[in-house]
DNA sequence: ACTTTTACTTGATTTATATCAAGAATACAA
DNA sequence: TTGTATTCTTGATATAAATCAAGTAAAAGT
């Protein structure tokens, strides 16, 4: 019996985005020409499904969800510190809108760069198009293991999840700051805001985290994790 | 108000599988000397989720499902007719192994390709990879709604979601054969066994399906669509 | 400073759905 | 054919988690 993997729904890669490295100083150039950066507000959207899609765009700075939505429901796909890319899934031929929409979660600054730029790179330089290639797999990676984690643990291992995913992938540390309100962090685990306090509280009281004004800190990360992995 | 998205939690796409229609015939010579076709049985696994992923393979008959598993618990992503591509996300860098599980519904026909050959397409021919990179940008989009579906909607609409989706893109008839068991329809649409029969018989009671002997027809169709597009 | 809104917390209730249990139908094997 | 094992169905019960309700705390606007 293999070893189980950890689908930890935390939806953000360990890997840095990298398809602009092998990039000669023309192609840099060419980019840059087809490119502007544009500063978002918190809770801005940056881009909205459905609508068309004109340009890829890189997170330079800043923290973003990516969010179908569908009437009043929402569900985030993925969380998106910088630096990463988006837009990839718009790529495919036949489709010419968003597949899903972004929105910041604080101040961010994004690059938009054309898309028929994008595609032209892609069809001129076959070790650029695998590194899309190998950035869409991973991709799907990820979603896939939020996916899991999402249909099959329960709001306990849910948020434990998201906690860890804040504090080893986003911010790095064991305590920073909550940006985030318990309605985000109840969206992104995908259960009701009520439900979310109730955890939060039970975590406290079983110091697993503090909760001091406005920060947060992991005390007992391998406990979390293992909530996590029961489910 | 944009129309709303529909998501049939289907995992079908509608286009076909097209990579290998811009190739020359040098390229297909290639193809075709690193590849095999191999014949599977009713329940047997094509790939197993964590071993070396040392092909890419394409269902040419029959019908699998790809899954992700965990311990007991397994998460069906995708159902795969013929023709259509298996271990695409398995391309990407630093990972040699497959990203999830595929065995067949039914008797089937794949071809396995070696993985470093068509590695070697997509660096050689930037046609190719963008077409590599579009099929993969489809499937996220497919996933996702699917991911959707599974997290948002209830267990009706869940499973009405399924049946239209056999009848729709797996049959393409409204009368077809039943050859998935109700585990099997229980799993697809991410349920218990029971509900699949209580909902089953439901439908049945109120005329929206009849089910002979292994057989199953679909006798409302938009009254099903309404049921999976309430949720 | 006070008012209004928004965010958060806590408890009670409801609901969807899984699980448990046991019987019926079907398929399979000796 | 009869016995055995699956698969399917139906009902009763349990449970996780949403919703409802009402209050408190914090933030924002006047």
């Amino acid at each position: 019996m293999p070893k189980s993997v950890v689908y930890n729904g935390c939806s953000v890669g360990e890997n840095p985005l990298c398809c602009f490295d092998d990039l000669t100083q023309e192609e840099l150039d060419f980019v840059e020409e087809n490119s502007v950066e544009v500063e978002y507000k918190r809770g801005e959207t940056i881009c909205k499904q459905g609508s068309f899609a004109s340009h890829i765009m890189v997170m330079k700075e800043g923290l973003a969800k990516i969010y179908l939505e569908n009437g009043n429901d929402a569900l985030i796909l993925k969380i998106l510190p910088a630096v990463n890319i988006i837009g990839l899934p718009s790529l495919f031929e036949g489709n010419n809108t968003f597949p899903y929409s972004a929105q910041t979660y604080m101040d961010s600054t994004v690059k938009l760069i054309e898309i028929s730029a994008f595609k032209k790179l892609i069809e001129s330089n076959a070790r650029f198009a695998g590194q899309v290639i190998s950035m869409l797999a991973e991709n799907s990676v990820i979603i896939n293991g939020r996916f899991f984690c999402l249909t099959k643990k329960q709001t306990y291992g849910r948020l434990a999840d998201v906690l860890l995913c804040l504090s080893n992938r986003i911010y790095k540390t064991d305590k920073f700051p909550l940006q985030l309100t318990r309605k985000d962090l109840a969206e992104l685990a995908s259960m009701s805001v009520e439900s979310t306090t109730r955890i939060l509280t039970k975590f406290k009281d079983e110091g697993l985290i503090a909760v001091h004004c406005n920060e947060i800190e992991i005390l007992n990360p391998d406990k979390l994790l293992e909530i996590s992995t029961i489910g």
